[in-house]
DNA sequence: TCATTCTTCCAAACCGCTTTGAATCAGAAG
DNA sequence: CTTCTGATTCAAAGCGGTTTGGAAGAATGA
């Protein structure tokens, strides 16, 4: 059913149909219930492709996921993003398009997007150090919205991101209140910008009480289950191993325990795990009684904010950057205790 | 830049222009040439929303992910099935629409896909027992593949599935081989339907060595750490516990192992453990020497399989019902070994 | 040489909707 | 009884492509 017939069934012009169905004011009360009836009775929906060729708008938000190449991972953080963000799209009545493009073609991708005109908008994720995708889109004149930043030049550009410096500080701040002074840091591949910024969190509370951190104690990669026990593993096996950890993930944080666990030790009492938990729906921080200590931002939150934000860029038309930094909570759990009181090997009394 | 200035430049009409871009014969290779260095030159690129008015063709494909009511859980293994077939779109042109609807408004949210004419096919994600889904996407008259199949009436619709029965079933009997007696089953929500087919395998196993199995053994959730320790928990602190354990998923594993040693037990020697893995990315089986002993089928495989099929059909224009079932590995790991002698606590001689 | 057949290119219609500019009609004002 | 105004409605021109039905020119055959 179009519109056309619609109208001749109805004995009305497309253009009166077209009105009354989106709410123009030049239609009498009468026909625009009539003609409401109607497009409810045939089921009449407006096929979307003809409305944006006409209007201009796709209707449509791009997220270009970056498939890292070589290793073929896809952030597991993804889909809830993604799902926060569907939330906003489905209730403004956006679709959401997704591609998954090898680090590569990522511009290609994004010209692509503007050219073939299907998306109005674009969701840039997971930021680079200095990500020359950012230079890209404003060059390519298309409205986007980056979930965390690039390194540098925060102004110009509109993203959401979580505090993950303030957050990492917080973190190891309250590890040295503790009274912790070796404390090691498991985060992930320091190319992305939140690693980045989570390692300078680390390094700023040890400065601020002018306590030293360790360049060994600090390891970053891939951030799986595996990587997370074996570089537990390989710490707490030295001479002098680190008495707590701070992890930027969930699925690293299983595999610290993991470590922990198989060294004889107990994670809280022997040593203590701070995390960075994104609240994935998948994988609770046990509820309740949180089972790890944890910083914890929801990144399904996050991915509301930056569709809203988007969104309302493209209502408003203007391309003023705008900002949003969302502020972990510091959730208390079993994970962390008071540094082990100090036992000098080496000299015995 | 459109098509007609495109034209214009060339001093063509927008007829030999499109002719000689889409590959039509009916354009000199001297002028084809001309005009694909001028589209090179230009940066042209066709706007799809303008080309698929005019083809009646969407080039994309609309992923329905089902938001459970309630428990608003994103199934992880979407992100690793949708990196699959977003693969196989990109190859072939198509982009990937994604909408995540609540359980209530699926039906509505198809309708909407096809009258809203964005999409050319659909994949079903997440069949549950009987599922209406399958019978209205037929009445709507859209093709789709679905990602498992729904319980009953196999052969009328098309699909991609792992051959879920089979693998348990195999799992079980290898357990049943090393001397286990008493096998527990922690599945996922048993309304899913590779659930069902899971446990139908579990049981067939048994039944095929006229061995019994324990309804106290099979337990049924959401599939996270938690509910894969606790269940474990209960069932090792039982007077009468499993020797051995076959879950359903990585993220189960995970939580099972962690019981088994709370328990202070060794897994593969106390208790032994099958899991079935999804082989995603970001949760990766220990890579050469697995960790656990699993039954193997990549998800990601799937994602491509199932789009590849999808994009055949609507090639073929043929509705024919294809179907595709793939067949897990037994991958052998740490994790089983021979069931421990039994030690007859009330009896002893 | 002239009719015939390819080749190669083009004008115009169309896809389904929005939107501009104008037409129609009823009631108010003069 | 005109004229004007405001409220409704409509015809037609896009949006940017594809596709049908010729038309012009070149090549072929008699």
């Amino acid at each position: 059913m179009t519109l056309k017939e619609l109208a001749k069934a109805l004995g009305l012009s497309p253009t009166t149909v077209s009105r009354a169905l989106n709410g123009f004011p030049e239609v009498s009360d009468a026909t625009r219930r009539k003609v409401q009836a109607a497009a409810e009775a045939y089921g009449y929906r407006p096929n979307m492709r003809a409305r944006s060729l006409a209007t201009g708008r796709a209707m449509a938000i791009g997220h270009v996921i970056p498939l890292a190449s070589g290793h073929e991972m896809v952030n597991p953080v993804f889909a809830d993003f993604i799902a926060g963000a569907g939330e906003v799209y489905s209730k403004s009545g956006y679709d959401m398009l997704i591609s998954i493009v090898p680090e590569a073609e990522q511009a290609r991708a994004y010209e692509e997007f503007k050219s073939k005109g299907s998306v109005d908008g674009i969701i840039v994720h997971a930021p680079r150090e200095g990500d020359r995708r950012i230079s890209l889109l404003k060059s390519v004149g298309i409205p986007f919205v980056v979930h965390g930043r690039a390194s540098e030049s925060d102004e110009s550009y509109s993203w959401v991101d979580m505090n993950n410096l303030r957050a990492f500080q917080r973190a190891t701040a309250f590890l040295l209140d503790l009274g912790h002074r070796r404390i090691a840091l498991i985060n992930g591949l320091e190319n992305m910008d939140f690693a980045i910024r989570r390692r300078a969190g680390f390094e700023a509370a040890h400065d601020a009480q002018g306590l030293r951190h360790f360049d060994d104690l600090k390891v970053s990669g891939e951030m799986t289950e595996q990587f997370g026990h074996d570089r537990t593993r390989d710490m707490l096996g030295r001479d002098d191993p680190p008495t707590a950890i701070i992890a930027s993930s969930m699925i690293l944080a299983i595999g610290i325990r993991r470590a922990i666990r198989e060294a004889g030790l107990e994670m809280g009492r022997d040593v203590s795990l701070i995390i960075h938990d994104d609240d994935l729906s998948y994988l609770p921080n046990g509820g309740d009684d949180p089972i790890f200590t944890a910083t914890r931002s929801s990144v399904r939150e996050a991915g509301r904010r930056a569709a809203t934000m988007l969104l309302d860029i493209i209502a408003s038309g203007s391309d003023a950057p705008r900002s949003e930094l969302l502020e972990a909570e510091l959730i208390l759990g079993q994970s962390t205790g008071p540094a082990p009181a100090q036992v000098s090997i080496t000299e015995p009394t």
